[in-house]
DNA sequence: GTCAACAGTTCCAAATGTAAACTGTTTTGC
DNA sequence: GCAAAACAGTTTACATTTGGAACTGTTGAC
């Protein structure tokens, strides 16, 4: 994603780094399943193919929504944390998750989750983020 | 984008309307700019191809997010207005809007908007969306 | 020492997106 | 009443992105 910037409105800087079909996908197996490493990403319901998640992780990386590093206790494991950038998009899986679960038929188990994130307002969010700033310290 | 579900995710479920570089934008400026014809939202700055514009607006009509009719006073124009759903899209517009403003080099009087709107938390979305419900209905 | 786990990479085909020119009406300005 | 501009797209040729499958090279488990 070396584009050139099309215009400095914030919904359009936004979807030019998150606004495709993988990266926020992504972000919400961080977010919500915990998820930290390549293979854990890769067994997702919607299969995004090992060459596109390589590549968006690398983007997320560069553009300072998660880091990369060696797991200690493991040497072939790497993995994957979320920044306080990468954190802050609860808001935006929040509202995204709310939207789908009230206009498409979505999966009731999984939409009280988000539905219960949005309608919590800005205390629920903020109590969610603490718990992920702690997950993903090093 | 007659693509088969693959999940059944809520979050999945919007991004595969939505999550790509321009359906967004396609909204944001029905509701921030109140554009309603076709030719208007080939003029915006990130400079949309009219084919793109065309299959675009063709899916959100079909997925219910939009309505098409033509304008009775003029008989070549095409009016797009926002249904509920496409209106319920204003608070993923708004939380998109207030990270690309934290995170991004934003415009400065745009990341006013988003971030006034993203603050105002409920309320403040309740009240531009009866704004929106007027001037998109009949 | 063998086998599985791990994080990717490589290659090719298919799908999608872009730019620019073009269509066929209708309305506007004179 | 006629020419030019406005309107909503479509078409075509090309470039870029994505998807699927097979493959690498290393490390850890047994």
């Amino acid at each position: 994603m070396a584009t050139r910037e099309k215009s400095d409105c914030p919904i359009n800087l936004s979807l030019e780094l998150i606004g495709d079909r993988w990266t926020l996908l992504i972000i919400r197996d961080m977010v919500f399943a915990g998820k930290k490493h390549f293979r854990e990403f890769l067994q997702s319901d919607e299969g995004i193919s090992s060459r596109t998640l390589a590549e968006r992780l690398q983007t997320l990386q560069d553009e300072g929504i998660l880091t990369r590093s060696d797991d200690p206790t493991h040497g072939l494991r790497t993995v994957y944390r979320l920044t306080e950038a990468g954190i802050d998009l609860l808001p935006v899986l929040a509202t995204l998750g709310a939207w789908g679960s009230r206009h498409r038929k979505a999966d009731e188990r999984l939409a009280r989750i988000t539905d219960q994130l949005a309608a919590g307002g800005e205390a629920a969010l903020e109590k969610m983020k603490a718990a992920l700033r702690t997950e993903h310290s090093v």
